[in-house]
RNA sequence: GGGCGUAUAGCUCAGGGGUAGAGCACUGUAUUGACAUUGCAGGGGUCCCAAGUUCAAAUCUUGGUACGCCCA
């Protein structure tokens, strides 16, 4: 801790010392056992990730709201942990492996696993550290991991129950297959994008010698995907439609394969679209999946003719021509050293044998042109790990009941129970939970929570906590196999606000902090984790787990772009902290987050709140060297001062205004609060209007030192409270001149840091008057600087004033202190106050030229004499009186409107005539002045 | 195809039935005195368009346009 500031704030010296200071002390989790506990739980970072943009948001809105509740004297508690992310983290440590020439394959399963741990307790703490940089207060004594054994533990317990209860089966059907990570992932896993891609259409001939209404003895079919030919199981037509009509049941002779396949009728096949009749490949399209189970096609008979990597492999019925195995699905000659792919060697064989029909397209010129497809835009599937296109793909799968789930949580957002802040959401979440698809949890992967089922030699499954247990439901002897799939990381992170408080153990921390206050989460992740969540909360706690989940935005690039590392355009947070430092980036965060819109990165902003906390530091320095330091009391001190009562008004109001931000979440308001008070208020006035008291000034007689004492008080005890409640937007630089101004004037705040300070509360009595006088002073200061600036009159310049009629108000101001802050403040001075003056003491005559300001309902004659061209201030009257004039007009013709008077509101007109009369009067008052400068 | 969001100053954004605000940028000006990472002052807006409701619409309603996102 400093004796002295140093002349300039270095964000970056004092940061890791605050940090290091509060962690070691546990002051992120005070031992409060009789408070009221405040729980959030962090959204669980992948433990092989690193500091993003989007994470520096995420985590500075929960430590604002951590702070600001621990402030208030909850037993704050944030739960801190990471993630094992089962694909994310495989795919790291495989990639080393393949940097090294070696794979995973190398090892056995126990050996890879063990692998990834090292490198987790190697290389795992990096986004842990970071989050540490930007400031943030989690219960760091309690890090969670996923793969923890109690966490373990949960999970297999949830699965356990969950099967004993129904909402956990194994069921053969299509699941999204990714062939580069050769595992299953789910719905939700998937991005589609739009590619453009071919519509072909093929002659499927019909058998036995049947044709068509117009004669013709084959059907025409359309598809995106032609190499799934191989794998053909019938043809669609819709039941209505007349052409197809006499050939429902007949068959179809495929090309290539030479299968024989039906026809059906189904109301999938849309006679508006192509030919009207459609392929049907059960075992590698979702929609024909469902077409081929109301064809009475078993999915266990349902033909395939991909392997794992979605290469092309025999079908059961062996018709696939030797040279397509081994194909991949897709790719073509040229980008793959002459080899073609499935699709175009089904194409160049159909062409050969007449069966594809080409696509007839006109040129730019308007000549026929035949192309073998039609070109088309196609949504395409990819795997959001991989990177590579989905396959639809037929196995065996574990799969939660998630409709049965979801009823719950979807009545709790209904009844409010949950709220979802912005509300705009609970439409997209109502709509995503109403339409909910069973949700697959198995993954082909070898790093995650293995799945707790065993199995014996006739396939019958035996799911337990153990396989001790497993063992005696099979019976002694059964020889049981485990089930060698993991889990999908979400489903253990669904259990993340009660598993890491001890559940399934009773703890008293699970008592005291389960249901949790607040979710605080990007969009993104609602239906991943958020809703989850609230179905898992619910399963197992038979609650929801927070009662308001508050969904934030993405933070974007500066034109607006989604952040990505292939498009290079990633800001990272460490080093807009390392520029910057972290308190200005909290605090962009903080200012930038409006409800329901996203952020647009903006460094010059960041650069501006780094700029603040500069000024923030100078004007402590400022009290520092005229004897402010740390206050005593929590309460306001006693003031007499119209300043000090001022500005102890203007605490009360900003709390006021603060504690109402944060209650609704307004980040955005909360911040511009505290950052409007502090340097608009604080340093642009209040310390302007006490300077004169504690800088000496050879043409002003000393303040009493009784008012000097209060002026010191109350200052100290301003700038603390401003220290206190923007500390939960810029901890570390609040942290140090708290300690600094302890140190000033030997408050002891070793044991009263201020990350477990206490939350400001004035209850103080300001006099209306006393806030009056500074009001009008603010108001007299800021019209004579203005006229001054119009007029070019040179800043130094001092100007003699009269006042000729002083209103109560005005003699108070000069009868105080206020006269000296006036003069320093406006460089208009000394006042006559004619109206205090004596018929024997009669000042000189009325300056003239005069230029006259108002304050309040008074008019201030300035002395010009010598100083400005008369016609200049004619000018500038013109102008003032012209806008009034115009402003009077407006409200004149508002008020000549029956309708108006009659049915306004009694307060609009009320306010319309006081304007109306104060415009009239100042344009009258400008007349007259204009005719005395002549 | 369905849903959602956004449109306000040059830029990034608040606000909101009674003629508009912030930060940055811009212009003028000030430098021994907390701070030039500063002070003081100033310019700058048909609040996307149209219709409706209303005494009064930038604000509410409806429709449109543009951009963005999500789902299918």
């Amino acid at each position: 801790m400093t004796d002295q500031l140093p002349t300039t704030f270095s964000p970056a010296d004092i940061e890791a010392r605050w940090y290091q200071h509060w962690e070691e002390k546990g002051l992120f989790r005070p031992e409060r056992p009789d408070a009221e506990p405040f729980t959030i739980v962090n959204p669980p970072p992948n433990v092989t990730g690193s500091l993003h943009i989007g994470h520096a948001l995420d985590n500075t809105l929960q430590d604002i709201v951590v702070r600001y509740e621990r402030l208030r004297g909850k037993d704050a508690l944030w739960v801190v942990g990471t993630d094992h992310a089962g694909i994310a983290t495989q795919m790291v440590v495989e990639r080393q492996m393949e940097e090294r020439q070696d794979k995973r394959t190398n090892y056995s399963r126990e050996d890879f696993v063990d692998k990834v741990w090292e490198w987790k307790h190697e290389s795992g703490g990096t986004i842990t550290r970071q989050l540490r940089r930007l400031g943030c207060s989690m219960d760091w004594s309690r890090e969670q991991f996923t793969m923890d054994e109690h966490f373990t533990k949960a999970v297999l317990k949830t699965f356990v129950d969950l099967y004993n209860d129904g909402l956990i089966y194994r069921d053969k059907r299509l699941v999204n297959w990714d062939p580069k990570l050769k595992t299953a992932i789910s719905d939700l896993e998937v991005e589609t994008q739009d590619l453009k891609g071919s519509f072909w259409h093929f002659k499927y001939p019909l058998e036995d010698g049947v044709t068509l209404a117009d004669g013709r003895d084959y059907i025409e079919v359309a598809t995106t995907r032609p190499e799934t030919m191989l794998a053909d199981m019938a043809v669609a037509v819709h039941p209505t439609d007349e052409r197809y009509a006499s050939v429902v049941g007949k068959h179809v002779v495929l090309p290539i394969t030479g299968r024989k396949v039906p026809i059906v009728a189904d109301e999938h096949a849309d006679p508006e679209l192509g030919s009207g009749a459609v392929k049907i490949t059960p075992g590698h399209d979702f929609n024909d999946f469902e077409v081929g189970k109301r064809a009475g096609i078993a999915a266990a008979d349902m033909l395939n003719m991909l392997d794992g990597e979605a290469n092309v492999c025999q079908t059961s019925d062996g018709l696939v021509p030797e040279e397509f195995l081994g194909l991949h699905r897709f790719k073509r000659a040229k980008e793959d050293g002459g080899t073609p792919g499935a699709r175009e060697l089904v194409i160049e064989r159909l062409k050969e044998q007449g069966f594809l029909i080409p696509h007839i397209a006109k040129t730019k010129k308007g000549e026929e042109q035949e192309l073998d497809a039609e070109p088309r835009t196609i949504a395409t599937p990819f795997g959001d790990r991989g990177g590579v296109v989905i396959e639809p793909w037929l196995t065996d799968q574990w799969y939660v009941d998630a409709e049965k789930l979801a009823a719950k949580p979807i009545e709790q957002v209904k009844s409010g129970e949950i709220e979802i802040i912005p509300q705009s959401w609970e439409k997209t979440f109502f709509n995503w939970m109403e339409n909910i698809q069973p949700w697959c949890v198995s993954r082909q992967l070898w790093w995650g929570h293995r799945i707790p089922a065993w199995f014996d030699d006739q396939g019958e499954v035996y799911v337990a906590l153990s396989e001790e247990e497993a063992q005696s439901k099979a019976g002694a002897g059964v020889t049981l196999t485990q089930d060698p799939d993991v889990l999908d990381t979400w489903f253990s992170s669904a259990l993340w606000p009660f598993a890491t408080l001890g559940w399934p153990n009773e703890t008293d921390l699970l008592e005291k902090h389960f249901p949790n206050n607040l979710l605080i989460s990007g969009f993104d992740i609602l239906f991943f984790w958020d809703a989850r969540m609230m179905m898992m909360g619910q399963y197992n706690m038979g609650q929801a787990p927070w009662p308001k989940l508050y969904l934030h935005g993405l933070v974007r690039a500066a034109d607006g772009a989604k952040m990505s590392k292939s498009k290079g355009n990633v800001v990272d947070p460490l080093g807009l902290i390392d520029e910057f430092g972290a308190d200005a980036l909290r605090f962009f965060m903080a200012a930038m987050e409006s409800q329901g819109r996203d952020i647009k990165m903006d460094n010059e902003r960041v650069k501006g709140y780094r700029n603040f906390a500069t000024k923030l530091w100078n004007a402590t320095r400022f009290c520092q060297s005229n004897g402010i330091g740390a206050s005593r009391t929590l309460a306001a001190p006693e003031a007499r001062l119209a300043a000090n009562q001022w500005i102890i008004g203007e605490v009360q109001q900003t709390v006021e205004a603060l504690d109402a931000a944060m209650a609704d979440l307004r980040f955005d308001a909360a911040a511009n609060t505290i950052y409007q008070f502090t340097w608009s208020r604080f340093c642009d006035w209040y310390l302007e209007l006490i300077k004169p008291l504690l800088v000496k000034d050879d043409d002003q007689p000393p303040a009493p030192p009784a008012i000097i004492a209060e002026t010191r008080e109350v200052a100290g005890w301003a700038l603390d409270q401003i220290l206190v409640m923007l500390h939960p937007f810029m901890p570390f630089i609040t942290e140090e001149l708290w300690a600094a101004q302890g140190n000033l004037n030997g408050t002891d705040r070793s044991t009263y840091p201020l990350i477990t300070a206490k939350w400001p509360n004035p209850r103080a009595e300001v006099s209306k008057e006393a806030t009056d006088a500074i009001d009008w002073t603010i108001e007299f200061t800021t019209n004579a600087r203005a006229a001054r600036n119009e007029l070019g009159i040179a800043p130094g310049t001092k100007l003699r004033a009269v006042v000729p009629d002083p209103s109560p108000m005005a003699m108070k101001v000069f009868a105080g202190n206020g006269a000296a802050a006036i003069e320093r403040l406006s460089k208009v001075g000394p006042f006559m106050m004619i109206g205090e003056i004596g018929e024997n003491n009669v000042p000189g005559p009325t300056p003239k030229p005069a230029m006259e300001i108002t304050a309040g309902d008074d008019v201030i004659l300035v002395d010009l004499a010598g100083v400005i061209d008369v016609a200049e201030e004619k000018a500038r009257l013109e102008k003032a009186m012209a806008a009034s004039i115009k402003e009077a007009k407006t409200l004149e013709g508002r008020l000549g409107n029956a309708n108006f008077v009659e049915r306004a509101k009694p307060e609009a007109v009320e306010k319309a005539k006081a304007d109306f009369a104060h415009h009239s009067a100042e344009a009258e008052r400008l007349t007259a002045a204009l005719a005395r400068l002549g």
